[in-house]
DNA sequence: CTCCATACATAGCATTTCTACCTATAGGAA
DNA sequence: TTCCTATAGGTAGAAATGCTATGTATGGAG
């Protein structure tokens, strides 16, 4: 899948890994993985930024522990995090339903 | 609709107004947002360098005339063009439904 | 003791869209 | 005339954000 056709929708999805229940860097990212059959196999370097800029925007927390002797930020969903996961999920039913119509749209108006 | 949502993905757009015949650059624009119902009203700052880059790529071709005094560059698709406009159809669709489906993933896949 | 997997992290890059401007013409208003 | 608006095309610079490449550290397999 091309690099920035992503760009604005990484964040819903991260916030939806998280709807279950708290889950670790690592975790997230196999888990969007799995659950989309390898098509979003993100790199570390997408998914740590993106986390910490939700939690710089308080949509979650994290909190560190040590599992085998290394060190995890578990996050979990604060409840702007869940309001926000809420309207993303709006937002991105829109833009998909604008996009797909208009992927569409045949004919074009007439614009002269 | 935010901005950065389109990224990756104005390039169908703008291939897919020009499927029925060619049209100039203002008249795609007013294209995409009658078809949208006025949610996707693009700025001219983003249509224009987009047509630049998709010439430039070879997917449409621009011929200038004047029409009432007023230059007008008229873009159509180029046979790569309609290639191009059909993969993207395809990859939207591949990409769209991968997204919803991971929006609507309860339960995530277990990654302990 | 080396190699690999797990886990987190960041610097710098690349791409793309947007904001804010600019040029130019025609036609109507003041 | 002069000004304003609509049409039509254009660019520079900013902002956002995901990716590549690399780095740190630990534990276990071979």
């Amino acid at each position: 899948m091309r690099a920035e056709v992503l760009k604005g929708h990484l964040d819903a999805l991260l916030l939806a890994t998280l709807e279950d229940g708290p889950r670790h860097g690592c975790a997230i990212k196999e888990a969007l993985c799995e659950a989309t059959g390898g098509k979003l196999d993100l790199p570390t370097g997408t998914i740590y930024p993106a986390l910490h800029r939700l939690e710089r925007a308080g949509l979650i927390s994290g909190t560190w522990s040590v599992v085998a002797g290394r060190r995890r930020r578990t996050y979990k969903l604060t409840v702007p995090g869940h309001e926000a996961l809420a309207g993303a999920r709006q937002s991105w039913q829109e833009f998909a339903d604008t996009i797909s119509s208009a992927l569409r749209s045949t004919p074009w108006p007439a614009t002269n």
